[in-house]
DNA sequence: ATAATATTCAAACATGCGTTTAAATCGAAC
DNA sequence: GTTCGATTTAAACGCATGTTTGAATATTAT
C-alpha cells in the first residue's frame, strides 16, 4: 500500500502528457495507460476529461500560491515597508523554482500553465484566473505601495509585462539556473518599473507622429 | 474572377479558425465549410493539415519580418548611430500594430503564434525558428550596439524577457491603443536594459539592499 | 471543337476519441 | 460468513476526425 492511489497516479499522468502533448492531443486512454489504471477510471474519480484538467491546475497552483504569498508576507513584514525587488522576488521566484526544481514535473506544468494562457478556453481560463485573481491583487498592492503615485492603468499593465516575461522564460526549456535567472528577472523588472513612471499617453497627447516621436525622448 | 482563389479562402479561414480554436480543435470540415470550399480541396492544395498551418504561418511572418527590418533599417540608419528605444520599437511596434489593426485577423494570427511557442510541436517550431532567427540576430545585434559592453549571455536572456513581455501583451484580449501599449512596453523594457547591466555586485544602491539577501539565499 | 490538364465535388474509409454501461472484484461492518 | 457500498474492469457506443478515392466539372492549349 506505498503505492499512490489511483486518482494521484491519474493525476501526475495527466499532468505530464498536457504538458507534453497539449490538452486535446494528450487522449484519456494514454493517460490511464501511462498511470496504470482502467480507462473508465478517470470518469469515475474526476467526471470528465476537463474536469481532469482543473484538477491537474488546482492541486499545483494551490501550493504556488501558497508559496508566492508566504514570501511577500515576508518582504512586507520588513521594518522600513517593503523593497520592490523583494516583493518582485516574491512573485518571481517560487514559480521559476516550481518550474525547474528537482521534479521534472513542474517545469511540464508551467509549460501546460502557459498553453493554458494561450488557449481560449474561457472554462479553463476563468478557474485560473479565480484561482490566480486574489494573489496578482496581492501583488500589485505591495508594488504600488513602493511605487507611490503610480497611476494604477500602468502599474497593471507593467505587471503584465512582468508575468509575461516570467511565463515565457519559464516556458524556455532552458536548463540556467534558476536563481541566476531569477535575478537576472527582478533586477529588469524593478528597472523597467523605476525607470518608466509616467504612463506613454501622457506623452502621446501631444506628439501625433507615430509611436517614434514618443520614443525619441530618450533622455 | 474578382472573388479570392481557393487558396486564400482556405488560408483565411484556416487562419481565423486555428487562431480561435487551436490546431487540433479546429477541423478540417469547419475550414472548409467556412472557407465556403469543398473538404478535399485542403489536401489538393496543401497536403495536410498541418501543411496548411504551416502555409498559414509563412504568409504572415514574412510580411511582419519585412516590416520590423524596415523600421529597423530606418534606426540604423540614424546620424548619431541607433538609439535603443527605436530599436525597440521597431521590433515591438510592428508586432502589436499587426495583432491590433483594421484586420481583426492579425489579432488572431498573433494568438496563433503564441500558441505555437507553447505548443512543442517541433515540426513547426523549426519553421518558425528558421523564419525568424534571422530577424531575431539582427534586432540582438543592433541592441547590443546601443549598449555596449553587455555580456552577450545576459542580452540575450533580456531578449526573451522582452519577447515573452510582447507575446504574452499581444494574446490579450483587451483592446487598448496600440501605440500607447507599445510606447510603454517599449520605455519598460529599455528601462529594464539600461538600468540591469551591470553585474550584481556593482549594482549597489540603497533601493536594493534587502534583495539580494531574499535572491541568494535558498529558503 | 477537341484533347489534355487542373480543379472541384460527394461519398466513403479507417481510426481514434470521450463517454457509458454493466458485470466483476475488493474492503469493511455487522 | 454474509452483506453492502466503493472501486475496478472489459467491452461497447456514438461520433468526429483526417484522409483517400474516383467521377464530374471547369480551364486551357492546340
Amino acid at each position: 500500500m506505498s503505492e499512490p492511489s489511483t486518482c494521484d497516479r491519474i493525476l501526475d499522468a495527466a499532468e505530464t502528457l498536457f504538458a507534453e502533448q497539449g490538452f486535446h492531443l494528450a487522449s484519456l486512454r494514454q493517460i490511464t495507460q501511462a498511470a496504470g489504471v482502467n480507462l473508465a477510471a478517470v470518469h469515475y474519480h474526476f467526471g470528465s476529461k476537463q474536469a481532469l484538467l482543473l484538477a491537474v491546475f488546482r492541486r499545483r497552483l494551490d501550493a504556488l500560491n501558497q508559496a508566492r504569498l508566504k514570501r511577500l508576507e515576508e518582504a512586507l513584514g520588513k521594518a522600513d515597508g517593503p523593497q520592490l525587488e523583494d516583493v518582485l522576488d516574491a512573485f518571481v521566484y517560487p514559480a521559476l523554482a516550481f518550474s525547474r526544481g528537482s521534479d521534472a514535473d513542474g517545469h511540464r506544468f508551467m509549460q501546460l500553465l502557459m498553453r493554458a494562457f494561450a488557449d481560449r478556453d474561457e472554462d479553463l481560463h476563468a478557474a485560473i484566473s479565480s484561482e490566480y485573481a486574489f494573489v496578482m491583487r496581492r501583488f500589485a498592492d505591495a508594488i504600488a505601495q513602493t511605487l507611490p503615485g503610480r497611476e494604477p492603468d500602468l502599474l497593471r499593465r507593467q505587471l503584465d509585462f512582468i508575468v509575461g516575461a516570467l511565463t515565457y522564460t519559464m516556458a524556455e526549456s532552458s536548463l540556467a539556473d534558476t536563481r541566476s535567472i531569477a535575478s537576472d528577472l527582478v533586477r529588469f523588472a524593478a528597472a523597467g518599473l523605476r525607470g518608466s513612471g509616467l504612463s506613454a499617453e501622457l506623452y502621446d497627447s501631444t506628439a501625433r507622429t507615430g509611436a517614434r516621436g514618443t520614443l525619441e525622448t530618450s533622455s
